[in-house]
DNA sequence: CCAAGCCGATTG
DNA sequence: AATCGGCTTGGC
């Protein structure tokens, strides 16, 4: 059976290392190492992998592979000259995959996705060094003038400067007039001043700043705090002490952000604290900049990264130090791929990496309330605006008595106060969490109703693009002129309010106005973005108008009233985290109102006033709100009161993935602490032309729902075919 | 008969 | 994730 007499590849001097590879596999593979080759665990190495060659990282020394391999094992290719990932980073690595059931490699792949690495392509500079050319022309003038300083100028950039094409320097370098040098090498990452600029702090301020810093001493170990102030209070700036701190401590700090494409003015106000800009990590960054900055990471020679949720899973040289803004936002939640919440994951970080860790947010998650109220995290109060101002005046307006004019969506209280506002040359955001014109399309003549064919969703009429679309799929049409269904003519009717239709009644109401609607679908770039931001922020809008996009980060220093049109949208699914949800949005969004003058005004448009939340907004009571949240939580056995997965099945045809489900649940195995529920039809039971169902699984708080979860599966009925099974644990949302 | 498209298994 | 092989489909 043993072949190795005969194998001339297989000896005891040869080493066999297990590399993880970044693909959807849990196992690591078993490689050969080439003689002369030192690999430990976290060294970055290539490896041939079925008929190409991919990265992947040493995990772990092998000195007993598996004999069934034996002559099918093949060398490690090459050792990247990078620096290994620390065993911190495997060890998250491990353990998001274990508690998330997401194939390991699955989740390497987010700590590798470094860009394009290998040699830096040089940029390349001119430079004026010779006598001027026999042949003088415009073109080589214009050139000739701009290097007259007699400095190194990044070739692009000059010929762009001087409207002339590359060939033109070319031309003038073969003459010996331009020299052609390499372009020295920019940093990728300027080291923060942590003195550059110190914030002048209120007595309240300052003490939690005080907190910050006692927070990061070195030898502090793993400690979890919640900054809890009104939007307003200062937190960033608070915040920035202890990222101060740690950057005189030479260690690094990773800032997580929701969103990060809407960040722009963070930055701005990093660079007004610091000096320069931090190191971004997103999605959107070119694969150049990405390998620049992942190599600037891992060198530890970026000291404060700001990211998307992804930046957690970077291999930071020396993290010191993770802070969490916006903890409580929902975009923290991945759900494709790995299904993650970055938050959690980040405690989790900095917990294996013994280092403090800070959420920030001014309508804490349940979750993380519970926490600080329990002492397992450090509250840091900031209860007041900065500079004494208030928060804004909240009243609600009870549609029921007071509502709008029939196909109108603006009550008369709100409209008269929107044009008061305008009168005082201030501006005013009416707040609408829906895209498009109108959320559904009916035919008067039939009752006939547009919906998506693919979807089990109404189409969305977009008016700017003249289209109905399906906010599931993307799917879209023409706005068809007559129905399509009884042929009748001009009978088709926009039902229900949107932020376009919303902005047609606002100029209808003050034709003088000047609005905006700032909506996802309309923003063609980050760039357009903040430009129209700025705009806003300038005064050259009178009534924004948008979604919950408005509700993010940013500051109108004009923007006094706030107008939320349809305050009980997020309320009526069946959600266990509605209430938590609208409680937080429709806080940050009337945040927004009187951030500098300090008297901000909002509105509630709402059908029930009496409705708990609806009552701690207006009551400015954040208390009462996670009072009853909290009761009910623990009452329900809901997180954080208990643990809650979600298994979604989805199929190609009903019976298919209803029957899979059944058997799916039936397989279970018994466990008191655990309760299977469902399976039940997805509340969007149709998405993309596949039919969903969904269990629930329940166990009480002290129980490893990840295991008994992984064991029921292993057990369990396997997918085929069109069948997909997806595991969400702690899912954040119930579509 | 061959090309194209889809599904599922495999990767050490 | 990417690739390959097997199988079906469709055009000629």
């Amino acid at each position: 059976m043993d072949d190795s007499r005969t194998s001339p590849t297989s000896n005891a001097s040869t080493r066999v290392v297990d590399v993880q590879v970044p693909v959807a596999v849990d196992q690591a593979y078993s490689y050969r190492v080439p003689r002369g080759l030192d690999l430990k665990p976290g060294d970055v190495v290539a490896v041939p992998l079925g008929p190409r060659e991919v990265l992947g990282v040493v995990w772990a020394e092998n000195p007993n592979p598996d004999p069934r391999l034996h002559n099918r094992l093949k060398d490690v290719a090459e050792k990247l000259d990078v620096p290994p990932l620390r065993e911190e980073l495997r060890r998250l690595v491990d353990w998001v995959a274990n508690y998330t059931l997401s194939p390991r490699g699955q989740v390497l792949r987010m700590t590798l996705r470094m860009g394009e690495l290998g040699p830096e392509r040089q940029r390349m500079g001119v430079r004026l060094v010779g006598p001027p050319p026999q042949r003088m022309t415009p073109a080589r003038r214009r050139l000739i003038e701009i290097l007259s300083d007699g400095l190194l100028h990044g070739k692009s950039d000059v010929a762009k400067e001087a409207g002339v094409s590359p060939g033109v320097i070319d031309g003038l370098v073969d003459e010996g007039t331009l020299h052609v040098e390499a372009m020295p090498r920019e940093p990728a990452a300027p080291t923060p001043d942590p003195d550059f600029a110190p914030a002048d702090f209120s007595p309240e301020q300052a003490r939690a700043a005080e907190t910050m810093r006692e927070l990061v001493k070195p030898g502090g170990g793993f400690q979890a705090a919640l900054l809890d102030g009104v939007t307003g209070s200062g937190k960033t700036e608070v915040y920035f002490e202890a990222v101060a701190e740690v950057v005189r401590q030479g260690r690094q700090c990773l800032i997580l952000m929701p969103e990060i494409a809407l960040t722009g003015q963070f930055l701005d106000r990093f660079a007004l604290r610091f000096g320069v800009r931090p190191l971004e990590w997103h999605s959107e960054l070119t694969p150049r900049t990405r390998a620049r900055n992942w190599a600037a990471i891992a060198a530890g020679e970026a000291q404060v990264v700001v990211g998307a949720r992804s930046a957690l899973f970077l291999p930071y040289a020396d993290l010191g130090l993770i802070i969490v803004d916006e903890e409580h936002d929902q975009a923290y939640k991945q759900e494709d791929g790995a299904h993650y919440h970055a938050r959690d994951m980040a405690v989790v970080r900095a917990s294996i990496a013994r280092i403090p860790i800070v959420l920030a947010s001014a309508t804490p998650s349940v979750e993380t309330e519970v926490n600080a109220r329990k002492g397992r995290y450090r509250r840091i109060p900031l209860p007041s605006r900065f500079g004494g101002q208030h928060m804004p005046q909240i009243e609600a307006i009870d549609l029921r008595r007071e509502p709008p004019m029939r196909g109108r969506f603006i009550s008369p209280r709100l409209a008269e106060q929107v044009g008061h506002a305008i009168e005082r040359r201030e501006q005013a955001l009416l707040f609408l969490n829906r895209r498009g014109y109108a959320p559904l399309t009916l035919c008067r003549a039939c009752g006939h109703r547009f919906a998506c064919t693919i979807c089990d969703a109404w189409l969305v009429d977009h008016r700017f693009r003249q289209r109905l679309v399906c906010h599931h799929c993307g799917f879209s049409m023409p706005r068809p002129l007559q129905c399509p269904h009884c042929a009748a003519e001009q009978s088709l009717v926009a039902v229900g309010p949107g932020v376009e239709r919303l902005q047609e009644e606002a100029s209808s109401l003050f034709p003088d106005a000047r609005t905006m609607v700032l909506s996802s679908d309309l923003i063609t770039s980050i760039e357009a973005m903040r430009s129209e931001l700025n705009d806003i922020a300038e005064g050259r809008v009178d009534i924004i108008i948008g979604t919950q996009l408005v509700a993010k980060g940013h500051n109108f220093p004009r923007l006094n009233l706030v107008g939320v049109v349809d305050a009980d949208l997020g309320l009526s699914n069946g959600d266990p985290r509605a209430a938590e949800r609208t409680f937080q949005l429709l806080n940050q969004v009337i945040g927004r109102a009187g951030r500098d003058q300090g008297r901000g005004v909002g509105f509630l448009q709402t059908h029930q006033p009496e409705h708990p939340v609806m009552k701690a907004l207006v009551a400015c009571d954040r208390e009462a709100f996670y009072a009853s949240e909290i009761e009910a939580r623990e009452r329900t056995l809901y997180p954080p009161f208990g643990r809650l997965a979600s298994l979604i099945i989805s199929a190609g045809d009903r019976p298919t993935a209803e029957g899979f489900a059944r058997q799916l649940a039936s397989s279970a195995p018994v466990d008191e602490r655990v309760q299977v529920l469902g399976p039940a039809e997805a509340p969007l039971a149709v998405i993309k032309g596949r039919y969903r169902f969904r269990l629930l699984v329940k166990s009480v708080r002290s129980f490893d729902l990840s295991n008994y979860l992984r064991q029921w599966l292993a057990q369990g009925p396997k997918t085929k075919g069109n069948l997909k099974l997806e595991v969400d644990v702690d899912p954040q949302s119930f579509l």
